[in-house]
DNA sequence: GATGAATGAGTGTTCATTCAT
DNA sequence: CATGAATGAACACTCATTCAT
């Protein structure tokens, strides 16, 4: 009985939130108001407030979506990876995989990430917002990936906090190398990113 | 008489344009409201749109403004560069260095980019806007930059294309960086960047 | 088996009608939303209506419960007052007595008067609500007494209805000092209330 | 040329001011939207927004302008009156004569003083909000008439601020009762107030 | 009998744009 | 040449009420 009735809500949430994912992938942050979301769900605006309370609320349910698929397929993957190389290669291959499996999920984090503001102007300074994930993202994430790839002496020394910058660059801008032409090759961009980056931190060869 | 009148006006309009990249590099693209750029600019909404006819232009004009800076320090560089590679160094960091001198065009730049849309939810095409620098664009671009590297064999082979999209994912990824933490040493990561493609495009050493 | 639902349904509507005297005493009639009123009282939205039929039934509980208190308290000592002078000050005494002993059971009734407007604009009859304590309202009614003391000589001659709108205002200003100063002493209040209005209704001494 | 623009500009907030009085006099605060009032007016929604900034800020001027009015009656009759009785007498003869000149004033006052709210539920603790009548009002304060009048022996002793209550209560009834009754003898009721409180705070006799 | 879900009307507010002067 | 005035569309949000279960 009870779960029943969380299973309706949870559905109908669900249901919103996927048609909030599209719209803004599609839109844009800027242009998807609660109304255009709505009308993509089906059903009246007020619906939507009623599921979700307001529309930062229903937004925090998107970014929590998107980050659940994406960490489910990227922490098993980093997790089993046996070396610091192999867990790059793993982060790398995951995150650009999930951009082909899911595109609209990709875009609207980054279209939440670099459209929200609140009232004063304030940036989203940490994109998940409730830190549902932290754990599991503490577990992919390329800081520590490479610090501990430069500490054991599999990568060479660089400054991690920038190569973790760049790479996070360099496999975010293949979104809009999507976006920008729909037949890009997220495979092959992944061999040549995982080749860039094992020549960019494996340790000069000793002859 | 008449080149007065031309030189007050194009004053006018550099000081609105200027207004218009503080401002929605402060508050977002999204927030950038005419009125507030007006505001900012201690003069009438109506001003604005009477020296720029409607928005759209004034974005244009915006990112004129920033495209033109970008390659006016650009362009002398990479085309002074004598190799590849010291292209591909030139303008890694010239760009990062407009983003220590120039951070709000920078910013302004990323603001449209992301968050312009047409009425219809069309995305701003760079290609439409950057029109009136293509010459100078071309002459810095990685693709063309990269190519030339790889056919004169001072590059080892690699795909172009997304070793291009790379190199300006890491660039680009600078300015949150910068946004995240003003003391950002972007001089240290125009060193870790020039280091990291460098190793990772230089053909491999014979023995 | 009857009775008790009966019973339970009393006290449903009870501690509902007491939420809502506590909600509209607290943000005022506007701010009291059917909803904020039933978390208040811990139950859905729904289940208010469902007791109450719509929010206007809602409201005339509320109504009828503040003045079903008030009059409780007023009626006896009105009718065992003696004289035209002494049932005077009892109504001003029990009146007063009640805004400290219920004070939000008070200020609902003047939030009502206040702000209920039927849809159409038109203001709350008093006589319209109060018609369940028609009988208990006339045996403490200011004019009534009044025309009686002035009938008898009692009290000097004066315009009787003019005089009982002296008093009510007088006496339900009370409330609004007591919103100013949660300090302010009801009892001294009431002291020179009675000596003021002894004072204004007694007939010239001769000497 | 500037003056004839802020007359222009003046004119029309005075415009929209006067039809906020009507509507909120004849529908109540709570129903007097900002839709409505400009409906009244025959303009646009938003053009009254545009000339008050927000609905805040219009009902600031509607209450400047209700107390202008007020004030500018009762300062010269209250400041001409010679002794305390007559400062005392010419309050509430004012008062009363404001109410039958200006009743929609008097109730538009009353309405926002009794239904205005904050989001937070927090009542409007001096109705004037600007303060821009605050010396006006000083002058003709009951409590200042009131202690003056008991300080020098006019009056008889007695608790001025309780005194001043009840003198507001009753002069405020009267619109409520001229709400009831249009055709209420607000001169009629002046005269036996004047009376009432003639009697009340005038010294004992002595023999 | 009791309630979660849904809804349309209405709220104040922001916005880019047009127009008369 | 410059601008104050005006506007309709869109925005997020609240509300009392209805209804199927």
């Amino acid at each position: 009985m009870r779960s029943s009735e969380t299973f309706t809500e949870q559905a109908r949430r669900a249901q919103i939130a996927q048609c909030a994912i599209d719209t803004i992938a599609e839109l844009g942050y800027g242009q998807a108001s609660v109304r255009k979301i709505a009308d993509r769900a089906g059903v009246a605006m007020s619906v939507v407030l009623y599921h979700f309370g307001d529309k930062d609320s229903l937004i925090a349910a998107v970014i929590d979506e998107c980050y659940s698929v994406l960490l489910g397929q990227m922490v098993p993957a980093v997790d089993s990876a046996p070396t610091g190389a192999a867990k790059l290669e793993a982060h790398i291959r995951t995150h650009l995989a999930y951009m082909g499996t899911h595109p609209r999920h990709q875009l609207a984090i980054m279209e939440i990430a670099g459209g929200f503001r609140t009232k004063d102007g304030g940036r989203l300074q940490d994109v998940t917002v409730g830190a549902a994930h932290a754990d599991a993202r503490a577990r992919v994430e390329l800081d520590v990936i490479l610090r501990e790839g430069v500490d054991s002496g599999e990568f060479r020394p660089f400054d991690v906090p920038a190569m973790a910058i760049a790479v996070r660059g360099a496999v975010g801008s293949a979104m809009l190398a999507v976006l920008a032409d729909p037949g890009f090759d997220l495979g092959a961009y992944a061999d040549e990113l995982v080749e860039t980056f094992t020549r960019a931190t494996r340790p000069d060869q000793e002859h």
